[in-house]
DNA sequence: TCAGAGTCTGACCGATCGGTCAGGTAGTGT
DNA sequence: ACACTACCTGACCGATCGGTCAGACTCTGA
């Protein structure tokens, strides 16, 4: 055979991330993964280090961009963080969707990979946004729901388009928080 | 040994649904199970027909009172069914824990288990309960919401106790939900 | 024309999985 | 004392997992 390698590569990367995303991690063989691509086994271990490698580089993106909205909030402070945290979080999650998924249906067993080594930390940040930075745990608790709900919600069947749902999601991320509306 | 039998098969039952609870059903072997019980997986086989037979007894209690919460709210018609249906979905969510932690982490491999054959459908009618019987879009988003972040939030380390927790649930719920908060 | 690099395969490996089985052990009724 | 039953074990089974390896195929530049 002997194909474009790049673009065999991504192309390994795409049927991963469909049959990680809807099996699972664990339940997603390399001999599956070979299977949807058309080649043997060994040719996908030729091509990255092993399933882990794959699993790495396919979380890659959403890692950075998980990142950066944490870089992005830093500076934030109280309340103002709050509407830039929900914006952010729901962008993310709308954007990386099938990545979301993957890591959601994971979590115990994902957070001891090392690529995901830093998720907890961004998380807990990303929480303490939502919640207005408040020690309270009223607000930290709806922070948490909103932290849980969004992406639950973008990874199921939603007969919005993308635009509205954003809309939605938003509007009511600021109610369960106990946000005005204000949001146009 | 020859111990009590039946002590012995909820000891089985409590430890298996710890590991399940921490590492996932895939991601907990029968000898993982035999080690903390402290027999052999041979044992464990003797009073359980599988592992599938482990986790169907130790799922049935909650599928049970899933069911029982469902014919509930089944004869409650359009606002009615909001403050009920928050209710019981998070006393039920409470009180079972650990198996909706064992459910919510495994979603996909587990629908296809025959003994959660019936929680899509009773998903679906719970959603519709907390939607209000709304057939719009934006309260149907709002319904998921709710229904992702309870399992989310009473699987995951706070500080409340649960009458405390219960309250601010309900109360964060009814806001994600767009209901007024006449709620004691 | 030929050597070498890059790509890919089938066969194979050790580990681990859920599950089976023959047989040993302990308690019980007679 | 004996047989019977319930309980439990170590050894073992086939399947599948992620991963390795020697070699074959193809393309390229000299």
């Amino acid at each position: 055979m002997a194909r474009n390698s790049s673009g065999f590569r991504t192309e390994i990367i795409d049927v991963a991330s469909r049959l990680f995303a809807t099996s699972g991690y664990k339940g997603t063989s390399l001999q599956d993964i070979a299977r949807e691509v058309g080649c043997s086994k060994a040719a996908l271990l030729y091509h990255f280090d092993g399933k882990d490698a794959i699993l790495t580089e396919l979380l890659a993106p959403a890692v950075r961009a998980l990142a950066e909205l944490d870089a992005r909030l830093a500076g934030l402070e109280g309340d103002a963080a709050v509407l830039p945290a929900v914006e952010g979080y729901v962008d993310f999650v709308l954007r990386f969707r099938r990545q979301v998924k993957i890591l959601y249906d994971a979590i115990p067993e994902m957070l001891r990979h090392a690529a995901l080594a830093e998720v907890p930390e961004k998380s807990d940040r990303l929480l303490d946004a939502l919640a207005g930075r408040s020690p309270d745990a009223e607000p930290r608790v709806a922070a948490l729901m909103v932290l849980a709900a969004v992406p639950a919600v973008c990874t199921s069947p939603t007969p919005l388009p993308d635009a509205e749902l954003r809309r939605v999601l938003i509007r009511s991320a600021l109610r369960t928080l106990d946000r005005d509306l204000t949001h146009p």
